[in-house]
DNA sequence: TGTACATCAGTGAACGCGCGTTCACTGATGTAC
DNA sequence: TGTACATCAGTGAACGCGCGTTCACTGATGTAC
């Protein structure tokens, strides 16, 4: 079809396998995704991956390790997008950059946090990871620092809790039943993550700021 | 073994295959659970189940409505407990209820929220998930009409951040990375119902009042 | 209480299917001299 | 530049497997009279 004739030995075949890999599980969810079926959207007989992968979870387990990469990567993006911003600022930022992400490359959040792709993730306790979490570590470290945040919070308490929202609402958007939004009360999926993390951080605010989105009548 | 001989007719299929579903479930994820192996551990022909359920997504489905019944049960008795407790607090219970819930009952938890049994659990629009989640509707009415948070958080944005924070605890906790808690903080994967719907309600309270299980320094 | 009969709830064999992976193979590519 | 050869990256057929579901069946149970 559109597919470019190429030399026998096709050059790019992982790079291939990977990005169908994507783009299938982003259609279908990762259950129902066949390496057969990879091959088959790759143009290429089912055995050809194993000359890249020593199996299915393999790579698998290899566009999770990518995903966790982007996600610091956007991270990082944020915060320096906040550099000037008051810590809760930085934290907020850095957590919608987490339910963006999961909204915009949904294959990647679901491998990364798939139970059976954790011993291929796992293997690298010091990559990606583990970099995503130091930055919110860290973002929340500066938070719990403001006294009045301090008095009211640990920096466990905080790190749970900020994981977890951001988290639930990737997993409710994504999965979920707020995929649709909520019509009844006028949110649309895509504002979620703008919602849900300004939410939070009015809340967390030292005194009462700005509302979120939807103005409190 | 501890089988005890019963008539031909088995009497209580449904129940026992039911039963066997929420165990294998919980033992091995919904994606690695088969038809076939819930009749062998009912001590069933393959063909038995058929006399009870339509089909595997039906059964599955069964259970995930049952799943969404006993969540709004543990959400009322949680209310009731506070009675007497701030609309934070109530808020809290049934955060907290919600979370101990996912953890108490995976099973129920993972296909209530499976994508692939929407179909059979929407089928319901006025049953027990829309009971579940007019109990949290109303929680938030009420803390919106405290003033210092209603002037801060909308009924939408308290909504949604409250559904996020519980439904991600859950989820991290049973599949995910925070399924051995946070060693490095000294969080126990079972006090995390507690520190995060703690820690969400000290953030709410109008004034510094109680630091979450993890005092801060 | 007994009997005839309909219905219920199982059985066990079979169906077609797609899967992950292995294997022996072969044509294309890269390298040494 | 040409040639010999090792290696690389594919092919296509085959493996064994467990799955969801269907089917004709049959023994157990319940019901009408």
């Amino acid at each position: 079809m559109a597919k470019k004739k190429r030399a026998y030995h096709h050059g790019d075949l992982r790079r291939v396998l990977l990005d169908a890999s994507v783009d299938l599980v982003a259609k279908r969810g990762v259950d129902e995704l066949s390496l057969r079926e990879v091959a088959r959207h790759a143009g290429v007989s089912p055995a050809a991956p194993y000359h890249h992968f020593a199996s299915k979870g393999e790579l698998l387990g290899a566009i999770a390790l990518d995903g966790f990469a982007l996600l610091a990567d956007a991270m990082r993006r944020a915060l320096e997008v906040e550099a000037r911003g008051s810590p809760v600022e930085k934290l907020r930022a850095i957590g919608e950059a987490y339910v963006t992400f999961a909204i915009d490359h949904p294959a990647h959040f679901h491998l990364m946090f798939h139970p059976s792709l954790l011993p291929f993730a796992e293997s690298t306790k010091e990559g990606a990871p583990a970099h995503a979490f130091a930055i919110l570590s860290e973002a929340i470290a500066q938070v719990v620092a403001v006294p009045e945040i301090g008095a009211r919070a640990s920096q466990a308490g905080l790190v749970v809790l900020a994981w977890s929202l951001v988290h639930g609402a990737a997993s409710l958007v994504l999965d979920g039943p707020l995929a649709g939004g909520l019509p009844e009360l006028g949110v649309r999926a895509e504002e979620v993550p703008e919602l849900v993390t300004r939410t939070f951080a009015s809340l967390m605010s030292p005194r009462p700021a700005k509302v979120a989105t939807h103005r409190a009548k």
